[in-house]
DNA sequence: CCTTCCGTTAGGCTC
DNA sequence: GAGCCTAGCGGAAGG
Protein backbone atom coordinates (compact mmCIF):
# COMPACT_ATOMS: atom_id res chain seq x y z
CA UNK A 1 0.00 0.00 0.00
CA UNK A 2 1.32 3.23 -1.22
CA UNK A 3 0.18 6.79 -0.37
CA UNK A 4 -0.96 8.29 -3.30
CA UNK A 5 1.15 11.21 -3.85
CA UNK A 6 3.92 8.98 -3.17
CA UNK A 7 2.88 7.03 -6.23
CA UNK A 8 1.61 9.92 -8.20
CA UNK A 9 5.32 10.67 -8.06
CA UNK A 10 6.75 7.84 -9.04
CA UNK A 11 4.45 7.25 -12.14
CA UNK A 12 5.67 11.34 -13.07
CA UNK A 13 8.88 10.48 -12.84
CA UNK A 14 8.54 7.59 -14.63
CA UNK A 15 6.60 9.09 -17.78
CA UNK A 16 9.36 11.55 -17.52
CA UNK A 17 12.25 9.24 -17.92
CA UNK A 18 10.29 6.76 -20.40
CA UNK A 19 10.53 4.40 -18.02
CA UNK A 20 8.89 1.16 -18.56
CA UNK A 21 6.45 0.91 -15.54
CA UNK A 22 4.07 -1.37 -14.16
CA UNK A 23 1.20 0.22 -11.57
CA UNK A 24 -0.73 -2.25 -8.82
CA UNK A 25 -3.97 -0.84 -8.10
CA UNK A 26 -7.79 -0.74 -7.33
CA UNK A 27 -9.27 1.23 -10.28
CA UNK A 28 -12.47 1.95 -12.68
CA UNK A 29 -11.92 2.43 -15.96
CA UNK A 30 -13.48 3.52 -19.29
CA UNK A 31 -12.63 3.22 -22.56
CA UNK A 32 -14.33 4.96 -25.62
CA UNK A 33 -13.24 5.01 -29.26
CA UNK A 34 -13.25 2.51 -32.17
CA UNK A 35 -15.88 1.14 -29.83
CA UNK A 36 -16.14 1.61 -26.00
CA UNK A 37 -16.40 -0.13 -22.57
CA UNK A 38 -16.47 0.32 -19.16
CA UNK A 39 -15.00 -1.49 -16.21
CA UNK A 40 -16.35 -1.46 -12.68
CA UNK A 41 -13.84 -1.31 -9.38
CA UNK A 42 -11.25 -3.82 -9.31
CA UNK A 43 -7.84 -4.16 -8.41
CA UNK A 44 -5.21 -5.02 -11.94
CA UNK A 45 -2.57 -4.24 -13.28
CA UNK A 46 -1.54 -1.12 -15.51
CA UNK A 47 1.87 -1.43 -17.79
CA UNK A 48 3.17 1.50 -19.76
CA UNK A 49 5.80 0.90 -22.01
CA UNK A 50 8.82 2.95 -23.48
CA UNK A 51 6.82 3.58 -26.73
CA UNK A 52 4.28 5.02 -25.03
CA UNK A 53 1.64 2.11 -25.15
CA UNK A 54 -0.38 0.67 -22.60
CA UNK A 55 -2.19 -2.11 -21.42
CA UNK A 56 -4.51 -2.49 -18.35
CA UNK A 57 -4.30 -6.17 -17.18
CA UNK A 58 -6.74 -7.79 -14.90
CA UNK A 59 -5.55 -10.73 -12.50
CA UNK A 60 -6.26 -13.59 -14.94
CA UNK A 61 -6.85 -14.41 -18.57
CA UNK A 62 -3.82 -13.83 -21.41
CA UNK A 63 -5.50 -10.92 -23.02
CA UNK A 64 -5.17 -6.96 -21.67
CA UNK A 65 -9.08 -5.70 -20.27
CA UNK A 66 -8.13 -2.56 -22.07
CA UNK A 67 -5.07 -0.88 -23.76
CA UNK A 68 -3.75 1.87 -26.22
CA UNK A 69 -1.49 1.33 -28.75
CA UNK A 70 2.08 2.99 -29.17
CA UNK A 71 2.41 6.76 -29.12
CA UNK A 72 -0.32 8.10 -27.56
CA UNK A 73 -0.36 10.80 -25.19
CA UNK A 74 0.03 10.32 -21.15
CA UNK A 75 -1.95 12.37 -18.55
CA UNK A 76 -1.53 11.67 -14.70
CA UNK A 77 -3.89 13.97 -12.90
CA UNK A 78 -4.38 13.82 -8.91
CA UNK A 79 -8.08 14.69 -7.79
CA UNK A 80 -8.62 14.93 -4.03
CA UNK A 81 -7.72 10.78 -2.82
CA UNK A 82 -7.76 9.83 -6.31
CA UNK A 83 -5.33 9.70 -9.23
CA UNK A 84 -6.35 9.27 -12.78
CA UNK A 85 -4.29 8.17 -15.54
CA UNK A 86 -5.12 8.75 -18.90
CA UNK A 87 -3.90 7.73 -22.20
CA UNK A 88 -5.15 9.20 -25.24
CA UNK A 89 -4.43 9.50 -29.43
CA UNK A 90 -5.80 10.90 -31.76
CA UNK A 91 -6.26 9.30 -35.47
CA UNK A 92 -8.17 7.55 -34.70
CA UNK A 93 -9.67 9.20 -31.97
CA UNK A 94 -9.43 7.24 -28.58
CA UNK A 95 -9.38 7.53 -24.86
CA UNK A 96 -8.66 5.16 -21.97
CA UNK A 97 -8.92 6.48 -18.50
CA UNK A 98 -7.88 4.61 -15.10
CA UNK A 99 -8.79 6.18 -12.06
CA UNK A 100 -6.99 4.87 -8.83
CA UNK A 101 -8.37 4.88 -5.50
CA UNK A 102 -5.80 2.88 -4.37
CA UNK A 103 -2.17 2.11 -5.36
CA UNK A 104 -0.09 -0.98 -3.70
CA UNK A 105 2.52 -0.72 -5.77
CA UNK A 106 4.96 0.77 -8.63
CA UNK A 107 8.32 -0.34 -10.45
CA UNK A 108 9.66 1.64 -13.16
CA UNK A 109 12.58 0.56 -15.15
CA UNK A 110 14.51 2.06 -18.54
CA UNK A 111 14.74 -0.81 -20.51
CA UNK A 112 17.18 -1.75 -22.88
CA UNK A 113 16.52 -4.39 -25.46
CA UNK A 114 17.72 -4.49 -29.10
CA UNK A 115 17.94 -8.14 -30.00
CA UNK A 116 16.49 -9.77 -32.46
CA UNK A 117 13.34 -12.30 -32.08
CA UNK A 118 12.89 -14.90 -34.53
CA UNK A 119 10.14 -17.30 -34.79
CA UNK A 120 10.57 -20.43 -36.44
CA UNK A 121 7.94 -23.02 -38.24
CA UNK A 122 6.04 -20.64 -39.92
CA UNK A 123 4.69 -20.64 -42.84
CA UNK A 124 7.41 -18.78 -44.54
CA UNK A 125 9.87 -21.21 -43.24
CA UNK A 126 7.79 -24.08 -44.72
CA UNK A 127 8.79 -22.14 -48.16
CA UNK A 128 12.32 -21.51 -47.56
CA UNK A 129 12.25 -25.75 -47.21
CA UNK A 130 10.42 -26.29 -49.86
CA UNK A 131 12.61 -23.65 -52.46
CA UNK A 132 15.87 -25.45 -51.39
CA UNK A 133 14.27 -29.12 -50.83
CA UNK A 134 11.48 -29.23 -53.63
CA UNK A 135 10.94 -33.17 -53.20
CA UNK A 136 9.43 -32.00 -49.54
CA UNK A 137 6.47 -31.64 -52.04
CA UNK A 138 7.06 -34.89 -54.45
CA UNK A 139 10.06 -36.04 -56.24
CA UNK A 140 10.79 -34.60 -59.26
CA UNK A 141 9.19 -31.11 -58.04
CA UNK A 142 10.77 -27.71 -59.29
CA UNK A 143 9.83 -24.64 -57.86
CA UNK A 144 9.85 -21.56 -60.89
CA UNK A 145 9.21 -18.18 -58.79
CA UNK A 146 9.53 -17.87 -55.13
CA UNK A 147 5.68 -16.00 -55.33
CA UNK A 148 3.32 -15.32 -57.90
CA UNK A 149 0.43 -13.11 -57.81
CA UNK A 150 -2.95 -14.62 -58.80
CA UNK A 151 -5.01 -11.70 -59.59
CA UNK A 152 -6.30 -9.25 -57.74
CA UNK A 153 -5.79 -11.00 -54.25
CA UNK A 154 -4.01 -13.48 -52.95
CA UNK A 155 -0.69 -15.32 -53.52
CA UNK A 156 0.82 -18.28 -54.66
CA UNK A 157 3.01 -19.76 -52.20
CA UNK A 158 5.17 -22.12 -54.25
CA UNK A 159 4.37 -22.28 -58.31
CA UNK A 160 6.49 -25.05 -60.24
CA UNK A 161 6.33 -27.73 -62.71
CA UNK A 162 6.09 -31.72 -61.61
CA UNK A 163 7.96 -34.73 -62.77
CA UNK A 164 5.71 -35.11 -65.67
CA UNK A 165 6.11 -31.10 -66.72
CA UNK A 166 2.66 -29.92 -65.99
CA UNK A 167 2.59 -26.78 -63.75
CA UNK A 168 1.72 -27.30 -60.43
CA UNK A 169 0.45 -24.99 -57.94
CA UNK A 170 1.49 -25.69 -53.90
CA UNK A 171 0.03 -23.91 -51.42
CA UNK A 172 1.67 -23.96 -48.14
CA UNK A 173 0.20 -24.93 -44.54
CA UNK A 174 1.48 -24.58 -41.18
CA UNK A 175 -1.77 -26.46 -39.52
CA UNK A 176 -4.41 -28.41 -40.85
CA UNK A 177 -5.80 -27.21 -43.91
CA UNK A 178 -9.51 -26.48 -43.97
CA UNK A 179 -12.13 -25.33 -46.41
CA UNK A 180 -11.28 -22.18 -46.82
CA UNK A 181 -7.87 -23.13 -47.56
CA UNK A 182 -9.27 -25.95 -50.68
CA UNK A 183 -11.51 -22.65 -52.08
CA UNK A 184 -8.12 -20.28 -51.96
CA UNK A 185 -5.98 -22.80 -54.34
CA UNK A 186 -8.99 -23.91 -56.32
CA UNK A 187 -9.33 -20.72 -57.31
CA UNK A 188 -5.45 -19.64 -57.89
CA UNK A 189 -5.24 -22.57 -59.97
CA UNK A 190 -8.33 -21.82 -62.10
CA UNK A 191 -7.36 -18.05 -62.88
CA UNK A 192 -3.62 -19.61 -63.88
CA UNK A 193 -5.09 -21.84 -65.46
CA UNK A 194 -7.14 -19.19 -67.56
CA UNK A 195 -4.48 -17.16 -67.86
CA UNK A 196 -2.06 -19.44 -69.51
CA UNK A 197 -4.41 -22.32 -71.04
CA UNK A 198 -3.20 -24.99 -69.68
CA UNK A 199 -3.88 -27.57 -66.92
CA UNK A 200 -2.63 -26.77 -63.44
CA UNK A 201 -2.21 -29.29 -60.45
CA UNK A 202 -3.43 -28.10 -57.45
CA UNK A 203 -1.34 -29.57 -54.23
CA UNK A 204 -2.06 -28.44 -50.71
CA UNK A 205 0.93 -29.48 -48.44
CA UNK A 206 0.33 -29.36 -44.68
CA UNK A 207 0.57 -31.41 -41.79
CA UNK A 208 -3.00 -32.83 -41.76
CA UNK A 209 -6.52 -31.92 -43.95
CA UNK A 210 -9.55 -31.05 -41.56
CA UNK A 211 -12.33 -33.85 -41.78
CA UNK A 212 -14.70 -31.19 -43.51
CA UNK A 213 -12.01 -30.50 -45.92
CA UNK A 214 -11.07 -33.82 -47.32
CA UNK A 215 -14.56 -34.40 -49.54
CA UNK A 216 -14.27 -30.63 -50.99
CA UNK A 217 -10.40 -31.62 -51.87
CA UNK A 218 -11.62 -34.68 -54.08
CA UNK A 219 -14.82 -32.57 -55.61
CA UNK A 220 -12.63 -29.80 -57.33
CA UNK A 221 -9.32 -32.01 -57.89
CA UNK A 222 -6.90 -30.72 -55.02
CA UNK A 223 -4.09 -33.05 -54.09
CA UNK A 224 -2.93 -33.30 -50.48
CA UNK A 225 0.51 -33.76 -49.46
CA UNK A 226 1.65 -34.41 -46.06
CA UNK A 227 4.14 -31.62 -44.81
CA UNK A 228 5.28 -30.67 -41.35
CA UNK A 229 7.29 -27.41 -39.77
CA UNK A 230 9.22 -29.98 -38.07
CA UNK A 231 9.79 -32.00 -41.17
CA UNK A 232 10.50 -28.38 -42.65
CA UNK A 233 12.98 -27.11 -40.24
CA UNK A 234 14.96 -30.79 -40.46
CA UNK A 235 15.86 -29.80 -43.85
CA UNK A 236 16.86 -26.64 -43.12
CA UNK A 237 18.78 -27.48 -40.19
CA UNK A 238 20.36 -30.03 -42.79
CA UNK A 239 21.07 -27.41 -45.39
CA UNK A 240 23.06 -24.95 -42.37
CA UNK A 241 24.98 -28.15 -41.32
CA UNK A 242 26.32 -28.09 -44.86
CA UNK A 243 26.96 -24.64 -45.10
CA UNK A 244 29.78 -25.01 -42.27
CA UNK A 245 31.94 -26.65 -44.43
CA UNK A 246 31.07 -24.58 -47.71
CA UNK B 1 19.21 -4.33 -9.81
CA UNK B 2 18.33 -7.23 -7.10
CA UNK B 3 20.37 -10.40 -5.74
CA UNK B 4 19.54 -13.69 -7.92
CA UNK B 5 18.56 -15.48 -4.74
CA UNK B 6 16.74 -12.72 -3.69
CA UNK B 7 14.71 -12.53 -6.26
CA UNK B 8 14.46 -16.18 -6.80
CA UNK B 9 12.65 -16.43 -3.18
CA UNK B 10 10.66 -13.37 -4.20
CA UNK B 11 9.43 -15.11 -7.15
CA UNK B 12 9.03 -18.49 -5.55
CA UNK B 13 6.55 -16.99 -2.89
CA UNK B 14 4.45 -15.42 -5.36
CA UNK B 15 4.27 -18.56 -7.53
CA UNK B 16 2.77 -20.26 -3.89
CA UNK B 17 0.58 -17.61 -2.88
CA UNK B 18 -0.53 -17.35 -6.20
CA UNK B 19 -0.02 -13.95 -7.14
CA UNK B 20 -0.14 -11.34 -9.59
CA UNK B 21 3.73 -10.80 -10.31
CA UNK B 22 6.00 -8.98 -12.44
CA UNK B 23 9.67 -9.50 -12.77
CA UNK B 24 11.66 -6.72 -14.67
CA UNK B 25 14.92 -8.31 -16.25
CA UNK B 26 17.69 -9.19 -18.24
CA UNK B 27 16.64 -12.54 -19.89
CA UNK B 28 17.16 -14.67 -23.26
CA UNK B 29 14.26 -16.62 -24.26
CA UNK B 30 12.91 -19.72 -25.98
CA UNK B 31 9.39 -20.75 -27.42
CA UNK B 32 8.59 -24.49 -28.53
CA UNK B 33 4.87 -25.60 -29.10
CA UNK B 34 2.30 -24.85 -32.37
CA UNK B 35 5.82 -22.84 -33.23
CA UNK B 36 8.87 -21.95 -32.41
CA UNK B 37 11.01 -18.90 -31.57
CA UNK B 38 13.94 -17.44 -29.94
CA UNK B 39 14.79 -13.84 -28.23
CA UNK B 40 18.17 -12.98 -28.06
CA UNK B 41 19.44 -11.02 -24.76
CA UNK B 42 17.68 -8.00 -24.08
CA UNK B 43 15.50 -6.50 -20.97
CA UNK B 44 12.22 -6.96 -20.33
CA UNK B 45 9.10 -7.82 -18.17
CA UNK B 46 7.88 -10.74 -17.07
CA UNK B 47 3.76 -11.00 -16.10
CA UNK B 48 2.51 -14.07 -14.43
CA UNK B 49 -1.37 -13.53 -13.07
CA UNK B 50 -3.10 -15.78 -10.38
CA UNK B 51 -4.96 -18.09 -13.40
CA UNK B 52 -1.25 -19.27 -14.79
CA UNK B 53 -1.35 -17.46 -17.77
CA UNK B 54 1.96 -15.75 -18.70
CA UNK B 55 3.29 -12.71 -20.54
CA UNK B 56 6.59 -11.82 -21.80
CA UNK B 57 6.51 -7.83 -23.11
CA UNK B 58 9.75 -5.99 -25.22
CA UNK B 59 9.72 -2.37 -24.04
CA UNK B 60 7.72 -1.47 -26.65
CA UNK B 61 4.91 -3.22 -28.69
CA UNK B 62 1.48 -4.01 -28.18
CA UNK B 63 1.67 -7.21 -28.07
CA UNK B 64 3.66 -9.83 -26.13
CA UNK B 65 6.56 -11.62 -27.51
CA UNK B 66 5.85 -14.68 -25.98
CA UNK B 67 3.11 -16.24 -24.01
CA UNK B 68 1.31 -19.08 -22.38
CA UNK B 69 -2.49 -19.35 -22.19
CA UNK B 70 -3.98 -19.41 -18.46
CA UNK B 71 -3.48 -22.77 -16.84
CA UNK B 72 0.03 -23.43 -17.15
CA UNK B 73 2.31 -25.38 -15.02
CA UNK B 74 5.03 -22.96 -13.88
CA UNK B 75 8.57 -24.07 -12.56
CA UNK B 76 11.64 -22.04 -10.98
CA UNK B 77 15.41 -23.06 -10.64
CA UNK B 78 18.11 -21.47 -10.43
CA UNK B 79 21.33 -22.68 -11.90
CA UNK B 80 24.50 -20.80 -11.38
CA UNK B 81 24.24 -16.96 -11.26
CA UNK B 82 21.19 -17.58 -13.50
CA UNK B 83 17.42 -17.80 -12.71
CA UNK B 84 15.46 -19.72 -15.33
CA UNK B 85 11.67 -19.45 -15.36
CA UNK B 86 9.44 -22.48 -16.96
CA UNK B 87 6.34 -22.07 -18.31
CA UNK B 88 4.78 -25.90 -19.57
CA UNK B 89 1.21 -26.76 -21.06
CA UNK B 90 0.30 -30.45 -22.15
CA UNK B 91 -2.10 -29.64 -24.87
CA UNK B 92 -0.87 -28.44 -27.32
CA UNK B 93 2.67 -29.35 -25.78
CA UNK B 94 4.02 -25.82 -25.44
CA UNK B 95 6.89 -24.84 -23.31
CA UNK B 96 8.30 -21.29 -22.59
CA UNK B 97 11.50 -20.72 -21.12
CA UNK B 98 12.80 -17.36 -19.77
CA UNK B 99 16.64 -17.44 -18.81
CA UNK B 100 17.48 -14.38 -16.43
CA UNK B 101 20.79 -13.69 -15.94
CA UNK B 102 19.95 -10.27 -14.16
CA UNK B 103 16.51 -9.29 -12.48
CA UNK B 104 16.04 -5.37 -11.83
CA UNK B 105 13.17 -5.90 -9.88
CA UNK B 106 10.22 -8.12 -9.02
CA UNK B 107 6.54 -6.93 -8.05
CA UNK B 108 3.88 -8.91 -6.50
CA UNK B 109 0.25 -8.21 -5.16
CA UNK B 110 -2.59 -10.47 -4.92
CA UNK B 111 -5.06 -8.92 -6.35
CA UNK B 112 -9.68 -9.11 -6.06
CA UNK B 113 -11.26 -8.33 -9.41
CA UNK B 114 -14.52 -9.65 -9.60
CA UNK B 115 -15.56 -6.37 -11.38
CA UNK B 116 -18.35 -6.54 -14.61
CA UNK B 117 -16.48 -5.81 -17.70
CA UNK B 118 -19.12 -3.96 -20.14
CA UNK B 119 -18.44 -3.51 -23.63
CA UNK B 120 -20.64 -0.95 -26.15
CA UNK B 121 -20.82 -0.16 -29.76
CA UNK B 122 -20.60 -3.89 -30.54
CA UNK B 123 -22.22 -5.37 -33.91
CA UNK B 124 -23.85 -7.26 -31.07
CA UNK B 125 -25.43 -3.87 -29.60
CA UNK B 126 -26.49 -2.85 -33.02
CA UNK B 127 -28.10 -5.96 -34.10
CA UNK B 128 -29.83 -5.45 -30.05
CA UNK B 129 -30.98 -1.52 -31.72
CA UNK B 130 -32.30 -2.89 -35.09
CA UNK B 131 -34.56 -5.62 -33.66
CA UNK B 132 -36.42 -2.98 -31.17
CA UNK B 133 -36.06 0.39 -33.62
CA UNK B 134 -36.36 -1.32 -37.27
CA UNK B 135 -37.02 2.20 -38.49
CA UNK B 136 -32.69 2.50 -37.88
CA UNK B 137 -32.52 0.42 -41.29
CA UNK B 138 -35.46 1.73 -43.18
CA UNK B 139 -39.37 3.21 -42.39
CA UNK B 140 -41.61 0.20 -42.72
CA UNK B 141 -38.47 -2.90 -42.10
CA UNK B 142 -39.95 -5.21 -40.03
CA UNK B 143 -37.59 -8.31 -39.30
CA UNK B 144 -38.38 -11.73 -38.81
CA UNK B 145 -35.86 -13.92 -37.21
CA UNK B 146 -33.22 -12.84 -34.96
CA UNK B 147 -30.39 -14.96 -36.97
CA UNK B 148 -31.24 -17.55 -39.70
CA UNK B 149 -28.52 -19.59 -41.09
CA UNK B 150 -27.40 -18.91 -44.72
CA UNK B 151 -26.12 -22.44 -45.71
CA UNK B 152 -23.33 -24.23 -44.33
CA UNK B 153 -20.85 -21.35 -43.11
CA UNK B 154 -22.07 -18.14 -41.93
CA UNK B 155 -25.51 -16.42 -40.26
CA UNK B 156 -27.66 -13.36 -41.35
CA UNK B 157 -27.48 -10.64 -38.85
CA UNK B 158 -30.98 -9.37 -39.49
CA UNK B 159 -33.76 -10.87 -41.85
CA UNK B 160 -37.15 -9.18 -42.25
CA UNK B 161 -39.50 -7.92 -44.89
CA UNK B 162 -39.51 -4.22 -46.04
CA UNK B 163 -42.39 -1.82 -46.81
CA UNK B 164 -43.17 -3.16 -49.43
CA UNK B 165 -42.86 -7.06 -48.66
CA UNK B 166 -39.73 -8.17 -50.31
CA UNK B 167 -37.72 -10.47 -48.15
CA UNK B 168 -34.48 -8.27 -46.84
CA UNK B 169 -31.36 -9.03 -45.33
CA UNK B 170 -29.59 -7.22 -43.10
CA UNK B 171 -25.69 -6.84 -42.72
CA UNK B 172 -24.55 -5.45 -39.67
CA UNK B 173 -20.94 -4.05 -39.46
CA UNK B 174 -19.48 -1.58 -36.66
CA UNK B 175 -17.12 -0.37 -39.03
CA UNK B 176 -16.67 0.80 -42.81
CA UNK B 177 -17.93 -2.49 -44.78
CA UNK B 178 -15.71 -3.49 -47.04
CA UNK B 179 -15.81 -5.71 -50.26
CA UNK B 180 -15.08 -8.95 -48.21
CA UNK B 181 -18.58 -7.84 -46.51
CA UNK B 182 -19.98 -7.28 -50.20
CA UNK B 183 -19.73 -10.37 -50.69
CA UNK B 184 -20.57 -12.45 -47.50
CA UNK B 185 -24.03 -10.78 -47.81
CA UNK B 186 -24.32 -11.39 -51.80
CA UNK B 187 -23.53 -15.26 -51.21
CA UNK B 188 -26.42 -15.38 -48.17
CA UNK B 189 -29.21 -13.50 -50.80
CA UNK B 190 -28.25 -15.56 -53.30
CA UNK B 191 -28.44 -18.70 -51.25
CA UNK B 192 -31.71 -17.66 -49.37
CA UNK B 193 -33.16 -16.83 -53.31
CA UNK B 194 -32.53 -20.10 -54.56
CA UNK B 195 -34.16 -21.97 -51.07
CA UNK B 196 -37.44 -19.39 -51.57
CA UNK B 197 -37.44 -18.75 -54.96
CA UNK B 198 -38.58 -15.06 -54.32
CA UNK B 199 -36.26 -12.23 -54.83
CA UNK B 200 -33.97 -10.94 -51.99
CA UNK B 201 -32.70 -7.45 -51.16
CA UNK B 202 -29.60 -7.19 -49.75
CA UNK B 203 -28.37 -4.67 -47.35
CA UNK B 204 -25.44 -3.53 -45.44
CA UNK B 205 -26.20 -1.41 -42.48
CA UNK B 206 -22.50 0.24 -41.22
CA UNK B 207 -21.00 3.61 -40.71
CA UNK B 208 -19.29 3.91 -43.80
CA UNK B 209 -18.31 1.92 -47.68
CA UNK B 210 -14.71 1.79 -47.98
CA UNK B 211 -13.76 3.64 -51.65
CA UNK B 212 -13.20 -0.19 -53.37
CA UNK B 213 -16.89 -1.95 -51.82
CA UNK B 214 -18.50 0.75 -53.62
CA UNK B 215 -18.65 -0.42 -57.37
CA UNK B 216 -18.90 -3.54 -55.82
CA UNK B 217 -22.27 -3.20 -54.38
CA UNK B 218 -23.43 -1.58 -57.30
CA UNK B 219 -22.20 -4.63 -59.71
CA UNK B 220 -24.38 -7.24 -57.36
CA UNK B 221 -26.91 -5.03 -55.94
CA UNK B 222 -26.50 -4.62 -52.78
CA UNK B 223 -27.71 -1.08 -50.87
CA UNK B 224 -26.31 0.82 -48.59
CA UNK B 225 -27.26 2.35 -45.41
CA UNK B 226 -25.50 4.89 -42.97
CA UNK B 227 -25.93 2.84 -39.60
CA UNK B 228 -23.06 4.34 -36.47
CA UNK B 229 -22.82 1.98 -33.29
CA UNK B 230 -23.59 5.50 -31.81
CA UNK B 231 -27.05 6.12 -33.65
CA UNK B 232 -27.25 2.48 -32.34
CA UNK B 233 -26.33 3.33 -28.62
CA UNK B 234 -28.96 6.40 -28.46
CA UNK B 235 -31.67 4.37 -29.31
CA UNK B 236 -30.98 2.10 -26.80
CA UNK B 237 -30.55 4.41 -24.27
CA UNK B 238 -33.94 6.31 -25.14
CA UNK B 239 -35.40 2.62 -24.75
CA UNK B 240 -34.01 2.52 -21.46
CA UNK B 241 -35.35 5.76 -20.61
CA UNK B 242 -38.72 4.12 -20.89
CA UNK B 243 -38.23 1.72 -18.98
CA UNK B 244 -37.95 3.52 -16.04
CA UNK B 245 -41.56 4.39 -16.45
CA UNK B 246 -42.58 0.94 -17.29
C1' DC C 1 -14.47 -32.37 -29.08
C1' DC C 2 -14.63 -29.62 -33.62
C1' DT C 3 -16.10 -25.70 -36.45
C1' DT C 4 -17.29 -21.02 -37.18
C1' DC C 5 -17.01 -16.04 -36.72
C1' DC C 6 -15.86 -11.57 -34.20
C1' DG C 7 -12.21 -8.36 -32.48
C1' DT C 8 -10.96 -1.37 -30.02
C1' DT C 9 -8.18 -7.50 -33.54
C1' DA C 10 -2.50 -6.03 -34.18
C1' DG C 11 1.14 -6.03 -37.41
C1' DG C 12 3.24 -6.26 -41.81
C1' DC C 13 3.26 -5.59 -46.59
C1' DT C 14 2.22 -3.45 -51.04
C1' DC C 15 0.43 0.04 -53.93
C1' DG D 1 -2.21 6.61 -46.35
C1' DA D 2 -5.58 2.89 -47.75
C1' DG D 3 -6.28 -1.78 -48.68
C1' DC D 4 -5.18 -6.65 -47.96
C1' DC D 5 -3.51 -10.89 -45.56
C1' DT D 6 -1.74 -13.49 -41.59
C1' DA D 7 -1.58 -14.98 -36.62
C1' DG D 8 1.57 -19.72 -31.65
C1' DC D 9 -4.09 -15.19 -33.29
C1' DG D 10 -7.72 -15.43 -28.46
C1' DG D 11 -12.44 -15.91 -27.27
C1' DA D 12 -17.29 -17.23 -27.66
C1' DA D 13 -21.06 -19.78 -29.31
C1' DG D 14 -23.07 -23.63 -31.43
C1' DG D 15 -23.26 -28.59 -32.87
Amino acid sequence: MLRLDQAEEAIREAVAKQQTFVVFGRCTVKYQGRSASTLADGERVLIVKQDRSVLLHRPFGYEPVNWQPPGCTIEVTASGDHLVFLAARARPHERLAVDFSDIKGVGAHRLQDEAEFSMHATEEEMKRAVLLHPQLVEEGFRPMEEERRAGASGFIDVFGVDAEGNLTIVELKRRAADRVDVHQVEGYAKKVQRELGRRVRAVIAAPSLKRTAAPLMKAHGVEFRCLTPRRCRDFLAKEQGLDKFS
